[in-house]
Parts: structure tokens; sequence; C-alpha cells
DNA sequence: TAGAAAAACAAACAGTTGTTTGGTATAGTG
DNA sequence: CACTATACCAAACAACTGTTTGTTTTTCTA
């Protein structure tokens, strides 16, 4: 809306763009070194193109972390819904399937997820509000999982969400790929929780 | 923020250093900007110094923080460690207690101990593997407070101390000072964990 | 086939970065 | 008193930052 950065190649129109060299390359810096610490130079360099000719395609720094934020915000969902929407499982699993999903978009798919949990939105200030807006869009899909647990009365639905969530996503400060894998993750998490450890 | 107003010199020796300044001033910028958004200008100049003052204290910027980031870990030990210690209480309540102060360290007590979870080790390259030394120095001391809790057989530690440790540390992304207290948050969680949810 | 739009290049801009160098006022010591 | 270590200041450095501007090449369309 506020720019002209978003518009896609239209079909059989001229398709020798890199915007999407572009955008995986940012994702791939931003994921790797953060936002701060990845210029303008390095993206373009790694897209084989120089640093003036990406604000072709984006107003600043910050509308292209816009754009790859957007889009890993919309590759977790594409990655958690089918889970959320199995109505087959019991809650409890299709909690865990959601978390698995949502560790798999987080540590092993794609560099666009990890700049969802890795970039603060605080470290683009212009546009922090619409990267906020973003990830409430997301956690609301994620509530949903929660919602549906059959859980005893006055329990905290709300302190769960943020305990789970907390623990997916601070798993990308220690995850090492090859140990272990999102899925026994998962299942691990869940069952701390809905297994009693008191006495 | 205050600019020329000359600390009084301390009777007797020679202490009229601004090295205690420095720090605080280093804290206070890494814990709200983080390290890469912060300038050794604007922590010389919070301190009433000129930026190459800084360097007659550390030979880098990345040595400084080194330096704020041992005295977090030193804070947080500090007031985690005493809850740890109290043998009167039952082991339960005293992990809620190391919650508790884990938490007070890290959301509301001091810049230091933000500064520990906020900074990523790898954004100090030179000195990274110092900053990771430093916080599995702590989490060591957390793991213990898990050590000692009566647990049903075959219950993973590990996965609990990851879990539990995340959604604290996570918490520094959403906890808005004047909601809830760090108490009440450290109870909310582990009552999660201690009791059970399933059927 | 002329013209316009798309997708870039090439080169610079002004500002900021961490850091270095040489000097200086002050205070403690013999 | 001279001397020395401390704790800074003042000014610059080269490298890097996001961004702008004018130009060129390519491709689609009328």
């Amino acid at each position: 809306m506020t720019t002209a950065t978003r518009e896609a190649p239209r079909a059989g129109s001229r398709s020798d763009s890199r915007l999407p060299l572009v955008l995986d390359s940012a994702a791939r810096f931003f994921a790797e070194k953060g936002f701060g610490y990845t210029s303008m130079r390095d993206i373009a360099g790694a897209a084989g193109m120089l640093p003036g000719s990406l604000y072709y395609y984006f107003a600043s720094k910050e509308e292209l972390l816009v754009a790859v934020y957007a889009e890993g915000v919309r590759r977790i969902k594409e990655a958690v819904l089918p889970a959320l929407a199995d109505s087959e499982a019991d809650a409890w699993t299709r909690l865990t399937n959601v978390c698995a999903a949502h560790l798999e978009g987080l540590l092993e798919d794609s560099d666009y997820g990890q700049v969802v949990i890795r970039v603060r939105p605080e470290d683009a200030p212009e546009v922090a509000a619409r990267l906020v807006a973003l990830r409430d869009e997301y956690e609301a899909v994620f509530a949903q999982a929660i919602q549906t647990l059959p859980l005893p009365p006055r329990t905290d639905r709300r302190a769960l969400k943020l305990m789970l969530l907390g623990a997916l996503n601070w798993s990308q400060t220690w995850y090492r790929s090859g140990r272990d894998t999102p899925q026994t993750l998962a299942r691990r998490f869940v069952r701390l929780l809905r297994d009693p450890l008191g006495e």
C-alpha cells in the first residue's frame, strides 16, 4: 500500500526479474546475521546486483524487511494451518502437530521463518507496527490450537500459550540440526505440559 | 542524558574514574537497542566522555560487551543463588523462587541482566566463545534447581530445563512492566508444568 | 517499427562506524 | 621538587552505511 514494492511479475510478462532472488538473499542474511548486521550490499551482491538496484523494488531497507517478514509469516501459517484443521486427531496430538510444524518452519525449513522469530520489530522503527501486526496475525492462529484443548476449568490458557510459544521460539538459540527433529521436540514439550510432574 | 555533570571525585584515593558510569551506560544501550545498534558514541556521550576515551578501558567494543555480559551473569546468579540454596522450601517452590529471581533480573531489575538474554554471542564474533561460556555458567546453576525436583522416573530433565528457560527468556519480548509481576508469572509457569493438564 | 515501460547499471552522496594517535591536565610518589 | 602513571581530550582516520541520481539495456506493446 505504501509503496510500489510488492508487484509480482504478471504471468507471461517479462520474467527475468530478480525479485525472488533478492527476497531469498535478504531472507538468508536477515536470518543468519540479523537485520542490523546485514547491508544492502550484502543482499545485492548475493543476488548478483548492485546495491542501488534494490531500490527499484523496495523504497528502503525496512520495506524489504517487511516483504521478507510477511513471506515468513505466510509460510509458517501455511505449514501450521493443515495441522490445525485436522479434525481427525484429538486436540492434544493436534497441538503437537502444530508445534512440530511451527518448529519446522522455524528451525529447518526456510530462512523466511527464522527471520520472523529472530528480527525484533523495534530494529526497524519505521515499520515496527506492521511487523508486530504480522506476528500477531500468526499468534492468533497458534492460540486456536490451545483454545480447543480440553483443559481443567480455570486453566490460564493465555499463560499456556505464552509459555509454549516461548519455549518453541527460544529453541532457535540452542537447536542444532541433526540431533533432535522438530517432531520429537514438539512431542517432548507437549508431553511435559500434559502429563503431571508433581508428586 | 546527563552530559557534563562531573561526578564529585571521591575523597581519598584516585577514584575519579568513570569506568562504572561507562559500564552502566553501555548496559543501558545494549539492553535497549541491542549491541549492533549501539555506537561507541552513544555510550561515551551518555557517560560524558568522548568516544575515543573508551579505549582507555576496553580494547574494543566487543571487549566492552564482555565486561557488561559478565556483570550481567554475575547479577543474575547473585539473585538466583539464595533461592536455590533455601533448604527450607520444598523443591517445587524452590524452583518457583528461582524462576521468579531469574525473571526479575531479566525484566525489571537491571539492564545488565537484559543484555545477557538479548545479545546473541554471534553478534560479537571475536568474543562469542567467552559469551557462550558465561551463559553456560549460569545455565548450570539453573539446571540445579531442576535436578533436585522429585519427578516421575524417566522424565526428561534436560527438555524440562530447555522448555522452562526458553519460556522465561522469551518473556522479554512480550513482558510489559506493571501488569504481571515476575513472581506471579513464575508461579503460573511452574504450575502449568507441575499440575496435570491432560484429560 | 517506433515508443514506452521494466529492470537494471554506474557512480556518487552525506553521514556514521569503530578505532588510532598524540597530546594534556591531574594526582600520587620518591 | 621532579617524575610518572592515570584518566582523559581533540582530532582525525579509512571503511562502511543507506540512499539518490542519471543513464543504459532489454523487452513488451501499439
